[in-house]
DNA sequence: CAGTGGTCTAGACCACCGG
DNA sequence: CGGTGGTCTAGACCACTGT
């Protein structure tokens, strides 16, 4: 058997057998609802020791490849278990795990002075008082999806350009380049609204349309909030997935 | 300091530890953004492994209450981050937790012959041909809060009757007493649609209101389909919280 | 009963952060 | 530099499952 780690590899070796069991479990060499080699079998295959197999173990399961069953083992999950949790990502990094082609139109991009309401959710201190303010269009395969209204929370003093935006495509790869701010956490809510005229316009569908609307408050590596972000989605093309555990 | 574990008490070292931290957090004694003692610490506080001071502050971190800070220590998170992670609860644990009072009214409960569709959710096998049909309209606080309609696999010739569900309000605490059926995980998806007219009526608002319409397959602790439910919430009176997480 | 996962200990060395 | 969290070891005992 393999000889696990790669010691010029600086992964934790925890992390690198999480790696060898999902391709054992993606090439189809693991099938859904059997069991994996027990955990002191592991550790002889892999030389290495209980707690960091179980640390690989428990990885998994979170992620939903693996369950356990006490007294029993540790098996594959069905597939429809193998994906879609909880992960915070960019519109675009979801429209690409969807299979589509993200894009964008830039209505608007200005620093501006905050709503209360914008205050509030952003946490704003008392002595900062402009925000990043971007309207986009969001298409996917080039037909609307969404509208995405955000402020962003700049080091003061400092802004972005909307040729900046155009060129690198995603926010969050300019706020961390330029300002080294990592998207880290988000509370969001969803509810469903109906489109006013000027949106179901932009969005080209009737007035009155139904729509998914995503209100999300992002926080950094320093867990401040750092985005107010609102998209109303095109309930015909969008849906949300969620994954849920007990 | 206090001796941690009351050696009479079966719950693990590590979730007593949980426990003790969440109390502590929630009582104002830590505050946001402020550093728990360090794990070494803990260890001689509480007299327990610094493995099992690890564990119960991975369970908290992964729920939100704490974040760690590599090289510098583990703080409490702001009151934003503290609830609504993705769990998996019933209508009536949901209601209650956001200190509404759950209701129902059972409009129909019947065996019936599943659909296509139904069949597909469910991943049912060609020799089980009737599944459990209920349609309720949910109540919080007494008003109408949404329309549920929910299709259960139940082992072969068994079934509920009316009068079991309404003694007991829930149907998972029924299925488990009855059938040792308990839901582990589910998937589930959002989206929103407009409200036809019967629902309308049942719901009490306008035809064409919006509504936010969720649809989620449960998956018992045997990795099987359990239960293929759809609820239609008022959008006036629902929204739904995720956090996410990088 | 033997084998599984669940919990726990008492160490160790590392990478990172602040003064 | 000392203190923090991150990773890892080699054990141990327990609770649960199947035969």
């Amino acid at each position: 058997m393999p000889a696990i780690v790669d010691p010029n590899d600086y992964t934790p070796k925890y992390y690198q057998l999480v790696t060898i069991l999902r391709e054992r479990i993606s090439s189809g060499e693991l099938l859904p609802h059997q069991p994996i080699p027990s955990e002191r079998q592991l550790e002889d295959i892999y030389s290495v020791s209980r707690t960091t197999i179980r640390q690989a173990i428990d990885l998994l399961v979170r992620q939903g490849f693996l369950y356990r069953e006490h007294g029993r083992g540790t098996f594959v999950s069905p597939q429809k278990l193998q994906k879609g949790i909880s992960e915070l990502t960019s519109f675009s990094e979801d429209m690409r795990a969807r299979g589509i082609e993200p894009g964008q139109k830039i209505l608007e991009l200005k620093m501006a002075v905050p709503s209360e309401e914008v205050r509030q959710r952003l946490e704003l201190p008392a002595d900062q008082d402009e925000v990043l303010f971007i309207e986009r269009l969001r298409l996917g395969d080039g037909v609307p999806m969404g509208l995405m209204t955000s402020y962003h929370v700049l080091p003061e003093g400092l802004t972005l350009d909307r040729e900046g935006l155009e060129a690198v495509g995603s926010i969050y790869s300019l706020l961390q380049e330029k300002f080294h701010l990592i998207a880290t956490e988000a509370d969001e809510t969803l509810e469903a609204v109906l489109a006013t005229p000027r949106e179901a316009g932009l969005l080209q569908i009737a007035a009155g349309s139904p729509l998914l609307l995503s209100v999300r408050v992002t926080y950094s590596q320093y867990r401040r909030a750092m985005e107010y972000v609102k998209i109303l989605y095109r309930a015909d093309r969008y849906q949300y997935f969620a994954k849920l555990t007990r």
